[in-house]
DNA sequence: ATCCGAGTGGGGAAAAGTGGGGAATAGTGG
DNA sequence: CCACTATTCCCCACTTTTCCCCACTCGGAT
C-alpha cells in the first residue's frame, strides 16, 4: 500500500560511502535475484571494490564472471601470454566479444547482458560467489549441484 | 526490568584496551553462546588478535574455523601452492565463498552467517577452542563426543 | 560491599535487496 | 528527416536484514 501522510522527506537514497580500504578480497556465498529488467544487486561486500566499474564475462563452466577492471586487465594479459600469434587471435576473439563492461546503478545493482544470461543458465534465482580476485555467477541449482560434486571428489575443506 | 531512578553514568561501554602484545596463540576451550540474531561473543584472550578482523571458514570436519587476516592469507597461499590451474580453479571455487570476512562489534562479538552455522550444525550452545593458530567453533555437543573420540583413539595427552 | 570486565539481550536506525514508473535514449521503418 | 517502438536508465518506494548502541547480569578481584 503506498503510504499517505506528510510529503517524504527522502533524500534520494544513495550508496554508503565505502571505505575503498579493507578487504582486496572476494569472499562468501550470496544468494541474490535477477528482476525482470535482468537487474541483479551487487553483493555489497563487494561494492567498494566494484565502484569504479567492471567487466564480465563468461566464466570457466556455466557461470559468469566478473572483474573488476584492473583485475580483467591483469588476467587477460596473464592468460594471453605465451600464446603464438594464431592462438593468440583465437583467444582474443572468443573472450572479447563476450564480455561486456559494467557499473553500477543508484541502488548497487548490475545489469547482466541477456546474451551472457543465455549462456550462463541464469534463471532469476543466482548464486554470487567470491573466488578471491574476482565474483562467479550461477543459477542456483547449477550452483548447488558444482558444490555438491566438488566435495564429492575432494573430501572435506582443508581448513 | 528495566532500572529507572537517576540517569546512567554509564561511559558507553567499549572493550578493554588491549595489549596486541602477548600471546601470538589461541589457546584453550571457551563455551558461549549464539543469540538469536547470529552473534557470538569471541572469547576476550582471542580479542587482541582479532581486533583488525578476520576471516571465517567452513572447518576440518562439523566445525567452523577462524583465522586472523594475516593468518588466512599464509594458509591460503600455502595451500593453493603446487597445484595445476585446473585444480587450483576448483580448490578456488571452494575455499573462498565458503569463507567470509568478519569483525567485531562494540562489545567483542562476531556476527556468524546462517550458512555457515547450518555447515557446522551450530545450535545456540557452542564450544569455542583455540587450535594454536587459529580458533574453531563447535556445536558444544559435537565438540563433547569428538573429544570423547579423540580420547578412546589416542590414550592420554603426552604431556 | 563495590568495582569492573566479560558475556548476553534487545530496541531502533541505517543499509541492503527488490520492484516498478516514467523519462531519456537508441533503434527501426517509412 | 520524422514518427513509432523498444530498450535503457534514473528515480522513488517498500521490505528485510544488518549493525550500532544501551542495558542488564554475573562472577571474580579489590
Amino acid at each position: 500500500m503506498l503510504r499517505e501522510g506528510p510529503p517524504l522527506q527522502l533524500v534520494s537514497r544513495r550508496l554508503k560511502k565505502v571505505p575503498a580500504t579493507g578487504s582486496v578480497m572476494f569472499l562468501g556465498e550470496h544468494e541474490h535475484t535477477i528482476d525482470a529488467k535482468g537487474r541483479m544487486a551487487v553483493p555489497a561486500k563487494f561494492r567498494a571494490q566494484m565502484d569504479r566499474g567492471g567487466v564480465i564475462s563468461k566464466g570457466m563452466g556455466v557461470c559468469l564472471s566478473v572483474y573488476t577492471m584492473q583485475g580483467w586487465e591483469e588476467k587477460s594479459t596473464e592468460l594471453a601470454s605465451g600464446k603464438s600469434s594464431d592462438e593468440l587471435r583465437d583467444f582474443e576473439r572468443r573472450i572479447y566479444p563476450s564480455a561486456s563492461e559494467i557499473e553500477l546503478d543508484g541502488q548497487g545493482r548490475m545489469v547482466i547482458p541477456a546474451k551472457l544470461r543465455a549462456y550462463a543458465e541464469l534463471g532469476t534465482e543466482v548464486t554470487v560467489a567470491g573466488v578471491r580476485d574476482h565474483f562467479e555467477v550461477w543459477d542456483r541449482a547449477s550452483w548447488q549441484s558444482y558444490q555438491e560434486k566438488l566435495e564429492a571428489e575432494g573430501g572435506t575443506v582443508p581448513f
